[in-house]
DNA sequence: TGTACATCAGTGAACGCGCGTTCACTGATGTAC
DNA sequence: TGTACATCAGTGAACGCGCGTTCACTGATGTAC
């Protein structure tokens, strides 16, 4: 299960009165709510402002403009992706293959837990192309997954083949993730466990390749 | 290659004066160009509309709405996928592995050719969520899918079988023409080429599943 | 501790904009006799 | 072949709407002395 989301119990509370108390959190959440509502892309700023109950003008005092909002929440999900992975594996030892699927139906649960926020998070590439912090955070991701399949492997992280077959997970996740939030895979009436599917799909794109 | 959007020779010339000729297509083809130059979500009516060179009335002789629209061009989008498809699977015979790769390949570079329209295809599930004629098109497409990996396989099209490593090859393929019109391919700097990735991918997923 | 002042984080009114859609209309086309 | 008429496929003006963003403002907060 993903926290995302969530407001820790530590956070400032909004405090009643003139000043919000932390209205930048309260208008992701809004953004993220509204996107998961109405669709990743049919939300407006205005709409955020009212549900934080807010001014429309107030959301300026903390971003520039509606793309930096986006890209806000964008940085912040694939932080908390990052942090959702390592916190799931955590309990597998490192040569073990559940470590790699435990990944995958990581990855794959925060697709269907918020669909408009992944839809958003993937759709940002279009209107944010190149933008070195998204990038560098993407890399954070990707990261981690090369390091396990890394382990897993017993190779070096730095080996291109870590990278290729990282690459190659990656894909299938990330194409099941897409096909299971569209309702595709429903529809197809697959019937296989997602469990099942991971293992097979490890099993025949990493496992092959495991230093003898 | 992919012939989609263009106008065939045999199509109606558009006529001088009053009428269009065949505005319908006209619009279709304005509203491609413009989600290819402005992104999947960022085009209007009246722009397609302006670019067809017709007032932004005229769309509503054709079509019913702005969904309408994009559904319109969605199903022609697709039954093009299946098409291409077809087409590009021809000169292999149905038990050769390279028929399989050729299959992923047309889809990939349907993606890569119409970036913006292939993230409106998958981006419209959001909100055309359940129409029956989208979901019969894409039964269409991964009915060609089911049918190529069924006849690779020598089993039956109807085996859940089939169903399942088409769909094992879906996952894959689907994944990476999404990581690769986002840019991550490119970012992450993966050194392999992309029939090579492909054969990897039918090797670990499909061949072993071949009836003995 | 009290006071003066700078800064911060909101307000609310207003703007210009382009959009989706409707409407009554008109010019072009097709057809029955 | 000619004519009358129905239908089709456009026009162009107008609408209401909600949005993103700016602006001058004001109430609340923090701090130097």
């Amino acid at each position: 299960m993903s926290d995302f989301g969530k407001t820790p119990e530590t956070a400032v509370e909004a405090k009643a009165g003139y000043h919000h108390g932390d209205l930048r959190a309260a208008l992701l959440g809004a953004v993220r709510g509204l996107v998961e509502e109405r669709g990743s892309q049919n939300f407006s700023i205005a709409e955020a402002a009212r549900k934080a109950g807010v001014s429309s003008a107030a959301p300026y005092r903390h971003f520039k403009d509606k793309p930096d909002i986006l890209k806000a929440l964008v940085m912040e999900a694939m932080q908390d992706m990052a942090r959702n992975m390592r916190a799931v594996m955590a309990p597998y030892p490192p040569e073990s293959i559940e470590r790699i699927n435990a990944l995958g139906r990581c990855y794959i649960d925060f697709a269907r837990q918020h669909p408009g926020l992944f839809r958003l998070v993937f759709g940002v590439s279009e209107c944010h192309e190149g933008d070195a912090e998204l990038q560098g955070q993407g890399q954070n991701v990707f990261g981690v997954v090369i390091e396990t399949v890394a382990n897993y492997l017993g190779i070096d992280p730095a080996d291109p083949e870590a990278k290729l077959r990282a690459y190659m997970l990656w894909t299938v996740v990330h194409g099941h993730s897409w096909l299971a939030i569209d309702g595709k895979a429903r529809q197809k009436n697959i019937d296989i466990p997602e469990d099942e599917f991971l293992r097979q799909i490890s099993a025949g794109l990493i496992v092959p390749y495991r230093r003898a």
